[in-house]
DNA sequence: CATGCGTCCTGCTTGC
DNA sequence: TGCAAGCAGGACGCAT
């Protein structure tokens, strides 16, 4: 569930207990978290001695920047994907992990960085150059860092469901089913819609709202409908902002009708049948 | 190429 | 009260 204001409020609470650490080793209590990567202990010697340069956030995946160090003579990342259950925290190296922890990463200070994952759909890889890495390279334009008229255009011809679209890492970065349909909704669009049957200017519309409500829902420490919880293991805030997420049935809060609820693209959306189409 | 759908995974919720 | 089916959903593999 983690989406871009949640893993952007895991990346802040991380840096200051990560940058300027140095990495001793890692500990792999699933070996399925690990991805695209031989074994365990190639990863451990990957990253073994190299100094913390930055925490950051692309898309839904939180990014770890590693200096080179002897016998690791070249820049690397650590790249999370949190997925649906991913939590991340630092805590004392020798803490007993909680049920469900997949993965450690052990630092110079006597802490070390927790992965836990209930669902096992996350997972976690060394990459010496992240271009190379064909996920990382086909993500679209983070949405905050860019203009909503020529986020507008990305999909100007496109005969696929808008709803399919914003979920559509390639088209844009980070967008998952929660701020999706808060978007929509605030741009008055039917979650069914094609793309290339909504005008230019609403299509605008959606990326200007899509970024109001991304920035309100970082503000707000992300949402938590059930798992995500911050590196403080805190819940977010914005789930008391939702419009219509989690709420097909109750009135829309613009005028009143119940939500309906659909299936599209093969997720649940919800939407207001009077105020979006 | 573009689009759409089934699959993975596990714990909570729903329904009989 | 108990048990099984249903549900959640990001990315990917495969079908059309």
């Amino acid at each position: 569930m983690p989406e871009l204001p949640e893993v952007e409020t895991i990346a802040r609470g991380l840096a200051p207990g990560l940058v300027g650490r140095t990495v001793l080793d890692a500990r792999f209590l699933c070996p399925t978290v690990l991805a695209d990567c031989p074994s365990p202990d190639v990863f451990r010697a990957g990253i073994a001695g190299r100094r913390i340069d930055a925490v950051r956030r692309r898309a839904k995946l939180l990014v770890i920047d590693l200096a080179p160090a002897p016998g690791n003579d070249y820049p690397a990342h650590v790249a999370v994907h949190l997925k649906m259950t991913g939590r991340l925290w630092i805590a004392q190296a020798a803490a007993e992990p909680p049920k469900h922890v997949r993965f450690q990463l052990f630092l110079d200070d006597g802490h070390a960085l927790f992965f836990q994952d209930q669902r096992r759909f996350g997972n976690c890889r060394l990459v010496a150059d992240l271009m190379s890495w064909p996920f990382f390279a086909a993500l679209g334009p983070e949405p905050l860092e860019s203009d909503p008229k020529a986020l507008a255009a990305r999909l100007g011809k496109k005969t696929a469901r808008i709803k399919a679209l914003l979920l559509d890492q390639t088209v844009v970065a980070g967008v998952g089913n929660i701020y999706a349909d808060e978007s929509l909704f605030a741009a008055g669009i039917r979650p069914d819609a094609r793309a290339c049957d909504i005008s230019p200017a609403r299509r605008k519309k959606l990326f200007a709202a899509l970024q109001k409500i991304l920035a309100r829902a970082i503000a707000a420490g992300g949402s938590t409908i059930r798992d995500y919880r911050t590196p403080e293991g805190l819940e977010g805030g914005f789930q008391n902002d939702f419009s219509v997420y989690g709420r097909g049935g109750q009135p829309c809060p613009r005028c009143g009708l119940p939500l309906s609820v659909t299936k599209v693209a093969g997720r649940t959306s919800t939407f207001c049948p009077g105020c979006q189409g």
